[in-house]
DNA sequence: TCACAGTAACTC
DNA sequence: AGTTACTGTGAG
């Protein structure tokens, strides 16, 4: 390989003899580099470059003159070393030219880092979009899409992968024409009884995936059903992935976590789609943060290579290079997971629809539940609503009762209950059957922790943070400094003794063993003693979750009990009743269904509407009810919204640059509390108080979705001046803020 | 007069 | 971001 060698030295001694650049004209150029001893390509001697640099106003690309002894491994899409502003710097080689558009001199390449074309055009073009859509830049996004280089990875799959590519021993790929016209992806023949049988049920599934398999781009927002083992919602992916292979293009498949993704593998087995086996060519990888770097990066370069057909994997997955591809899908795209937490923040849902529009792909959104911007797709034609027929709804779900405390008036005192007599009693006739699941909205022990006397809610004597009560604690202690709070006193009344106002799950487990003496009790979550559980058996037991930990019973539960109703439906937050329907049917989707004795009891007094949405199993109809309000109210997703959050002056620097587009606004600036600023606290060291409450502010700035492009063009525009000038403080933009108000 | 810091501008 | 060029003040 002549990349690292001779390349490097001459790139070393280029700088050196550098001139001091007086904006020569283009021919003086090549004569200056030719003195120099540098001799530039033959052909298109110029290289377009991503510098890998946060500053919003270098997101632009910049000219390289690529040496000639550079020229073969210098191809589109290589990470490159190049001299920026006197460092050196890494980036992306974007393109190959034949003249420069840039007056001055232009630097060499210094180094071509590797021959790996980890850029592909398509993803190229999808981070740009990407950026253009969050107002951000290319350098942040491709942060996100292409993991980092692991060396040793690479070279150990080199020989394999040109033996693969190019079975008569050619080491020089021909990336011009590999780019043009990539490896077709060899038809996968299903097996016939698997291929549809998860879609059946489903009107407008079979015509779905004929169209998939034929080439189509069909796009289908899939309200998906429980169902027997085999007609999941893992079945109904892999066998639209299997539909796609038979069409002889790939697959692109993003799911929330890691626990989703084992799902959706096992499915693709049993759809006959088995792994990547890394010698020959086709089956599916896995693409996680979690796997670490070296795995990550060898599935990554397997879909690079057109070697691997299908990717699953989490949200950065969403950028995989998949050569011919045909199908994108997302897996239940309200968890807030799909949002990616490093700036710009895109959302899964919205990078795969880019996608599919840029790429000709089928687009393909499934959930129990169904958010308002997935409804807003539907409502828009923009993507098929595809979902069974109310009767087959009836069949496969199971009963639902709401225990309200209007339900429960006339069971008096005990009805007030947390856990009241008629979920008591359900639980104990369902557990003759099967195991029951309990589904509760906290982690921990006695996570929020109130005056006894007043129920003022009890916080910090030091830095006013909330309390919590671990299993083994007798003192509670800050949840943001840590102390221990020894000796409180309730600021409010200056009474002393404390009671608990909400109970975590661990108490649940607790309270549930002493009142099912005999039964076993089993804990997932997060912060559960094992953890969170993948599968529980078909035997009786109380399966306590905290919501997303659900383990999944094979046979389906017996029954299950979603408590503390109230807790997650009735916040400020704007999307608060879909979440909590989300939530409740993730666990509900666990049980079996009505005609098979399945029953859920949802405790406690939630908000109508989501109540309502569960009990009719109907999160389509919220969704469409909480859209037409969106509309009135000119929210989102009927407008384009960004959050500027930050301290007081940048934010309103960045704000008074704007040049809003017609029926734009700005709402704001407030002050921020809650959560976000607990963030702040804990990343600004201790000495919380005084900081943690300086002057953050957040103003909300709108537009028409139509004027919605020209709205995060402005945007970022003020960010690049901001950058540029220096401008202090901090600024944080996101744009289709997930919680609003 | 030189020194050094604060700052403005640029990076192919 | 990081580097360099260029103002402006200060002590000698």
């Amino acid at each position: 390989m002549p990349v690292d060698g001779p390349a490097q030295e001459q790139g070393e001694q280029l700088t050196l003899l550098d001139l001091p650049a007086p904006a020569p004209a283009k021919g003086r150029r090549a004569r200056a580099l030719a003195r120099d001893g540098v001799h530039p390509a033959a052909e298109l001697p110029v290289a377009r470059v991503c510098v890998a640099l946060p500053p919003a106003h270098l997101d632009r690309s910049f000219e390289y003159v690529v040496p000639a002894a550079m020229s073969d491994a210098a191809q589109p899409g290589t990470r490159v070393k190049v001299r920026f502003g006197g460092q050196d710097v890494d980036g992306y080689l974007l393109e190959r030219t034949e003249h420069a558009e840039h007056d001055g001199t232009l630097a060499p390449l210094r180094r071509v880092v590797s021959p790996e074309q980890v850029l592909t055009p398509e993803v190229h073009a999808l981070a740009r979009a990407v950026a253009d859509r969050y107002a951000g830049t290319l350098a942040d996004v491709l942060r996100l899409a292409i993991p980092a280089r692991h060396a040793r990875v690479e070279g150990a799959t080199m020989a394999a992968a040109a033996a693969v590519d190019e079975p008569h021993g050619e080491t020089t790929p021909s990336p011009a024409t590999a780019a043009e016209t990539p490896p077709a992806v060899p038809p996968v023949e299903p097996a016939p009884a698997l291929l549809s049988s998860a879609w059946q049920p489903y009107r407008g599934g079979p015509a779905f995936l004929q169209h998939l398999s034929a080439g189509g781009a069909p796009r289908a927002v899939l309200s998906a059903l429980p169902g027997p083992a085999g007609e999941r919602w893992p079945d109904a992916i892999a066998q639209a992935a299997a539909a796609c292979l038979a069409g002889g293009r790939g697959v692109l498949v993003v799911v929330p976590d890691a626990r989703d993704v084992v799902r959706v593998c096992a499915a693709l087995d049993t759809a006959g789609i088995g792994p990547w086996s890394g010698t020959s060519s086709g089956g599916y990888v896995r693409l996680l943060a979690d796997d670490g770097p070296a795995p990550r990066y060898r599935a990554f370069l397997a879909a690079l290579r057109g070697q691997a057909h299908v990717v699953v994997g989490t949200r950065a997955a969403a950028f995989a290079p998949v050569s011919r591809l045909g199908l994108v899908a997302c897996w239940d795209d309200g968890d807030d997971l799909h949002v990616e937490p490093r700036t710009p923040h895109p959302h899964v849902r919205e990078v795969l629809a880019l996608r599919a529009a840029q790429q000709g792909a089928a687009y393909l959104l499934a959930a129990h539940g169904r958010t308002v911007e997935a409804q807003a797709m539907v409502e828009r034609g923009w993507a098929h609503d595809v979902a069974a027929d109310r009767a087959v709804v009836r069949a496969r779900t199971p009963q639902v009762r709401a225990l309200t405390s209007v339900e429960l008036a006339r069971e008096g005192a005990a009805g007030a209950a947390r856990l009241p007599g008629p979920a008591t009693r359900l639980i104990r006739e369902r557990l003759a059957h099967g195991p029951v699941l309990v589904q509760v909205p906290r982690a921990g022990y006695l996570p929020v922790v109130a005056c006894d006397r007043c129920r003022a809610v009890a916080r910090c004597g030091a830095c006013h943070g909330a309390l919590a009560l671990g299993s083994a604690q007798a003192v509670p202690q800050c949840q943001w400094c840590g102390r221990l709070a020894t000796g409180w006193q309730c600021a409010e009344c200056g009474a002393g003794s404390l009671r608990s106002v909400r109970v975590g799950s661990d108490r649940t487990a607790e309270e549930l063993g002493r009142a099912f003496p005999g039964v076993p009790v089993r804990s997932s979550g997060a912060r559960a003693a094992a953890g969170v559980i993948a599968t529980v058996p078909d035997a009786p037991a109380l399966v306590v979750a905290t919501t997303g930990a659900e383990p999944v019973c094979e046979a389906g539960y017996a029954g299950a009990v979603l408590l503390d109703a109230g807790v997650g439906s009735m916040s400020t937050s704007l999307s608060a009743g879909e979440d909590a329907v989300r939530r409740w049917l993730a666990a509900a989707a666990l049980v079996r269904p009505h005609g098979e004795g399945g029953v859920v009891a949802l405790v406690g007094d939630g908000a109508p509407g989501p109540t309502q949405a569960l009990v009719r199993w109907d999160p389509a109809g919220l969704a469409s009810r909480d859209l037409v309000e969106r509309q009135t109210l000119a929210l989102p997703p009927v407008v384009r919204v960004a959050a500027i959050t930050g301290t007081r002056d940048a934010v309103q620097a960045v704000v008074d640059r704007l040049e809003l587009p017609p029926g734009g606004g700005v709402l704001g600036p407030v002050p921020v509390t809650g959560s976000s600023q607990i963030g702040v606290a804990r990343r600004s060291t201790r000495a919380p108080a005084q900081e943690t409450l300086d002057a953050e502010v957040r103003v909300l700035v709108r537009a028409p979705l139509a004027e919605g492009h020209a709205l995060v063009r402005t945007l970022a525009a003020s960010l690049a001046v901001r950058s540029a000038r220096r401008e202090g403080g901090t600024v944080r933009v996101q744009v289709d803020p997930a919680e609003m108000l």
